[in-house]
DNA sequence: GCCGGTCAGTTACATCCGCAACAATTAAAC
DNA sequence: GTTTAATTGTTGCGGATGTAACTGACCGGC
């Protein structure tokens, strides 16, 4: 009994991954010289509307330094801007620019483009019970 | 028509791939301070037997400059040797000494491990379904 | 009040990564 | 046979990342 590298499921999820968010990258970093970790900040407030980094780094398990620095890209790009709290200054809800918001709609157009092209070689029932594979996965390692 | 970023398939695909990568990592971090890619030069040596750096590039879409590090370090640790070719002296060899070996069947018997442990949250049934969409995705993408 | 503990977010430093340029070797053109 | 192109792998350098230490702010016991 061999181990079957291909096989191993750590293995082929961090090449789809790989292969997907590479592939993917090319949306937003030759349009708006976007990084990863920017695209994602710009999605969580654009789809979950304003809420402060602790609460994207606690829903995206994303490291407080990695957020950090890809808010302070995004402000620089006048994407986001930030408010701090008057109760408790320590904390600072991000929320988007109107010019935020409007690459966001664009880049939430190429997203759903990209789910279709991609997930063309799935059946919608194969894409849902992927979802729900992928989730359970998620949380069975964290 | 909001678009939801928990269930956009290359967000759940990071997500998941970087939990799981992320949790297995503690088992060759901790016993020899391997990285991912030292990780990935060895399986890929103690699956597929002797072959050279570029090989390895192709098989798993790694960047050259990431496997020539990955070499050298696991060469440092006398977990590998280079053996330039006679024919073609651009070419090296990479095979595992005896310690490598010894180091990959103990990280292969974690690896299984560590397979069951993940996918004891699915039925069989869907772990090869996974597996073929994982291939499929990957093919898609690249 | 005041001091230790906690929490949000940033910065410092060391490491890792990717692109591009490079050296060395072989193959191809002619 | 010499020049040019292609290939195997390495290195320099700027940029990205993670760990740990830090700042500033709130909260608790006393």
């Amino acid at each position: 009994m061999s181990f079957v590298l291909p096989q191993f499921l750590p293995y082929l999820l961090n090449q789809a991954a790989e292969a997907v968010s590479r592939d993917f990258q090319g949306y937003y970093r030759d349009r708006y010289g976007m990084l990863r970790t920017e695209w994602r900040v710009l999605f969580h407030l654009g789809c979950y509307g304003e809420m402060t980094a602790g609460r994207i780094c606690g829903l995206a398990s994303i490291h407080k330094t990695k957020v950090s620095r890809a808010v302070r890209a995004l402000e620089v790009k006048r994407y986001l801007r930030r408010t701090t709290s008057a109760q408790d200054r320590r904390v600072e809800t991000l929320s988007l620019t109107t010019s935020g918001h409007r690459v966001f709609r664009d880049l939430q157009a190429a997203a759903e483009q990209y789910e279709r092209d991609i997930t063309s070689v799935l059946s919608p029932g194969e894409v849902s019970s992927l979802r729900a594979m992928l989730v359970k996965l998620e949380k069975s390692a964290g």
